[in-house]
DNA sequence: GTGTTCTGTCCATAATATGGACAAGAACGC
DNA sequence: GCGTTCTTGTCCATATTATGGACAGAACAC
C-alpha cells in the first residue's frame, strides 16, 4: 500500500463517491415520497423535506413516473412510490433476516404483555415500521400501519434508536431530519432532549403518543456491531400503563430485545 | 386512461422529458439487476444488457450501493437490487389489484388442472411471476419462483403477452430486449415466429419448457383498455400434457383469463 | 510467458442537469 | 368581481455535472 492510494480513499470517505447528483437526489426523493405512504406527498412538502429547488424536484418526479417508478394521484395530484418498486423489490428473498429474528421475541411480547406491539426498523435517516403485533387487550393503539416511515426522532421508536447510538452520530441525524420536523410539530431542540433522557434510563417512554392519550415505551435493538438496527414498541392507552407496569412491560421489552440481538447474530 | 391528451402527450412521446438521463440509466441499470434476483448480475452483464459504458454502470452501480438500493455480493462480486428497495416498497398497499382479481381463478384452476400455475405480468419489457400454485398430482414443475423477472419472449408467458398485444408493439419489444436474448439461448427471429403462432393459436403452447421434458401452456389476461396484463401458465411434465389435455387445459385457462379480466374491471 | 476475461479509475470534454425567473391555476377572503 | 397566497408547471442561458475513451490491475487459462 503506498501513501498516496490512503490519501485517496480517505479524502473519498469524506466526499463520496462524483458524478451522480442526479441519481443520489432521486434517491432522496423517493424516501419522502415513501413517506407519505398510499396518499404520496405534494411536491411542494418534497422540496420542503428535501432542499432542492422546485425545477429540479419537479423534473426529478416527472421522469420517474414516466419510469413506473412514482404515481401521481388524479384528484389530489399528490406524488407516491410507484408499482414498479414493489416490482423490483420481489427480487429480493422474501423476509428480512430481522423480521425472521424478531418473530418469535415478538410472538411472546404480545401474549405476555395484550397491548399493540410495533417492530421499526432504522433505514437511512428514517424509521420503518416492520411488523406488528395485535394484542389480546380490548383497546389497541393501531396508529402506526406497516410501511409507516417517519424520519429519526419522530415517533417513540425513532428516539430510542437515536438514543441507541453515539452522541454525535445522533446529533448529525436530528441536524439532517430538521427541515422534516416541522411537519410533525417537533424539532431539533425537542428531539435532542428526549433522546438525552432514554439513554439514561435504558429505554424510551412517550407518555403523549401520536393518538391522544396513548403512552409508548420502546426499546432498542442492536446489531452485533453495535449500531441499533431497530427499535420494539409497545403502545397503549395511558390508563394500562401506570408507573408499576410501565417497569414491568419495559423489563420484557429489554429482555426480548436482547434475546432478538442474540438471534441476529446467530 | 389517457388516450385524449393528443398533441402534447404525442410531442411528450417522441421526444421525452429532458435533464434526467442518468436517471432513467439508473433506473435501466435497477431493472436489469432485478433480473438477477438474490444471485445478482455481474457488471459485464448490466454493460451488455443496458448497452452502456462500462465507466457509467459502474459509477452509477456504485452510487446506488452507497444509498443502499444496490448491493454487492461479497464472494461473487455480482451487484443485486438492495434491501431499501423493498423497504421503500412498503410504502406501497399490499397486494396488487391483479393479484386479488386473479386469486379465485388461480385456485379454482389450479384445483381442476392438479399442475403448477403461474401468473405472470407485464412489467416493462419484462415479464414477472407474481404469483404460483402448487397443484395436487406429485410431480410439479417449479422452475420459476416468485418475482423471477425475465425479458418479454424469453418464456412461455411472455411469449403469449406479447402474442396479445399489436404486432408493431410486439417488434418494437422484441427489438429492444435483442441484447438480452442470448443470455437465453434465443434471438428476435424465433421469438417472433412462437409469438405469431401463439396469435393464430389463441393460447400459446410450448414443447420444450425451461426444464428438460416439460411443457407449458400460457394464455394472455389484458386490461379494460386491451393492453395485455399478465398471463397465466401451466407447466407440467410433457408426458401429462398429451394432444387431448393440452385441449381440456387451454380450455380452463381461457375461461379464467376471461374471468380475470373481468373482475379487474369491476 | 501471452491472451482473455473480468473490474476499477482517471480526467479532458461535451453534454447534461441546474435553478432563477416567469406563468398560470386553485383556493380563500372580502 | 379583485387581490393575496398558495400551489404546480415551464423555459432556457449557464456552468456544473456526467460522460466515456483510454489505461491499469487482477484473476484465470493455456
Amino acid at each position: 500500500m503506498d501513501r498516496t492510494r490512503s490519501a485517496r480513499s480517505a479524502r473519498r470517505a469524506l466526499e463520496p463517491r462524483q458524478g451522480a447528483q442526479a441519481i443520489r437526489r432521486a434517491v432522496t426523493v423517493l424516501r419522502i415520497l415513501a413517506a407519505g405512504r398510499e396518499d404520496g406527498v405534494p411536491l411542494a412538502e418534497v422540496v420542503r423535506a428535501t432542499g432542492l429547488t422546485r425545477p429540479t424536484v419537479h423534473r426529478i418526479v416527472h421522469v420517474l413516473i414516466e419510469e413506473g417508478i412514482v404515481e401521481r394521484h388524479g384528484k389530489s395530484g399528490r406524488y407516491a412510490i410507484g408499482n414498479q418498486v414493489p416490482e423490483l423489490a420481489l427480487a429480493r428473498p422474501r423476509p428480512s433476516r430481522l423480521l425472521v429474528a424478531a418473530n418469535p421475541s415478538l410472538q411472546r411480547a404480545s401474549a405476555e404483555i395484550g397491548d399493540t406491539l410495533f417492530l421499526t426498523a432504522r433505514t437511512g435517516n428514517d424509521t420503518l415500521c416492520v411488523d406488528r403485533r395485535i394484542g389480546t387487550y380490548p383497546i389497541q393503539v393501531l396508529s402506526i400501519e406497516i410501511g409507516a416511515r417517519r424520519p429519526l426522532g419522530v415517533s417513540s421508536a425513532g428516539v430510542a434508536i437515536l438514543a441507541a447510538m453515539p452522541a454525535q452520530d445522533a446529533r448529525r441525524i436530528v441536524a439532517a431530519n430538521e427541515k422534516r420536523f416541522e411537519a410533525y410539530q417537533t424539532d431539533a431542540a425537542s428531539v435532542m432532549s428526549q433522546v438525552t433522557t432514554a439513554r439514561k434510563r435504558g429505554y424510551n417512554m412517550r407518555e403523549i403518543g401520536l393518538v391522544q392519550g396513548t403512552k409508548s415505551i420502546s426499546t432498542w435493538i442492536k446489531t452485533p456491531d453495535g449500531q441499533p438496527a431497530a427499535a420494539m414498541t409497545v403502545s397503549a392507552v395511558r390508563t394500562r400503563l401506570g408507573p408499576r407496569r410501565e417497569q414491568e412491560v419495559a423489563e420484557i421489552l429489554l429482555r426480548e430485545a436482547r434475546i432478538i440481538e442474540q438471534a441476529i447474530r446467530g
